[in-house]
DNA sequence: TTAAATTAAATTGCATACAATCTAATTATT
DNA sequence: AATAATTAGATTGTATGCAATTTAATTTAA
């Protein structure tokens, strides 16, 4: 008797071990980098990938719209779309209705990347290395948090 | 009958909705973005934290450790480290054994950087807006995941 | 031993991210 | 209507990330 044991919250918070933003972070990254060799096939990064996807949908969608649906701003989309536009997967037009809307399309070009592209989900599963399970249990804690974070 | 459902792999697998790789990445993100405004009052970076926090460890480190414990390599430590130097927060030296290995240190003023930062695990716990219990879950399967995704 | 292979950092080039600011268009106010 | 406030994108500046290359030091092999 007579020791103290060392409060968590004095020498043990700070341990990148006991963090949750860490494997969250390190996992993210890793996971992109697995995406990595298919989209170089199509000829897409992951953010270029996660954008044609929303794309795809085969909604007319503005910058805006594209960027709530993707946690993404103006300052990362801009030029990611225009580099889409340069490759001729998309089209941006102004909007009719108001001139301050850029509207985003996918061209003849870029609906016809989706069916090489349909092979990668498939590609990549398993990417995590867990059990199907685990995933599972995964996207729904990540789907909650995802709403929750981004409310408050 | 005569309706075939159209197979998952055709036309729901490319959804946004449901890519496990998607929540990863943005929850990720919106989490940093949490970090930031606790952050910005001692002036560290996400990454310089983490950087730190395993610095703050105490043990010397060569850039290569850093960077096998963070999952980043020298193109993004080497600059980032130099920024951490220019702030007087670390030490970089040469080791004597194998003059090609750069050393980490803490300075005392790093150090003392430490017990600032100390509030701030406590400051953005539940920053995920989930349970506890989802919190142990999610770091249970994401260290499971990292674990496996860095060893194939 | 001396050349070849390997290794650790540093450097270069490209693509995000995002805060902050700017500009033009639209809406709300007076 | 004229001005003020707001809004959507674009732009600017800073900080990553990472693949690929380079450089210098060390180790291996002939």
């Amino acid at each position: 008797m007579g020791f103290k044991k060392k409060s968590l919250d004095e020498d043990e918070c700070l341990r990148l071990d006991n963090q949750i933003c860490f494997p969250l972070y390190a996992v993210s990254k890793e996971v992109v980098r697995k995406y990595k060799p298919f989209l170089d096939e199509i000829g897409l990064t992951y953010t270029q990938y996660i954008v044609m996807m929303v794309i795809w949908e085969g909604k007319k969608l503005s910058v805006q719209e594209l960027g709530e649906r993707l946690y993404l701003d103006s300052g990362t989309l801009t030029p990611l779309l225009v580099k889409l536009e340069k490759k001729g997967l998309v089209e941006r037009s102004r909007s009719h209705k108001d001139e301050r809307v850029v509207e985003i399309a996918a061209t003849e070009k870029g609906t016809g990347l989706k069916v090489q592209a349909r092979e990668i989900p498939k590609k990549i599963s398993g990417c995590l290395g867990i059990s199907v399970k685990d995933v599972i249990t995964l996207k729904k804690i990540l789907d909650k948090s995802l709403k929750n974070i981004t409310e408050s």
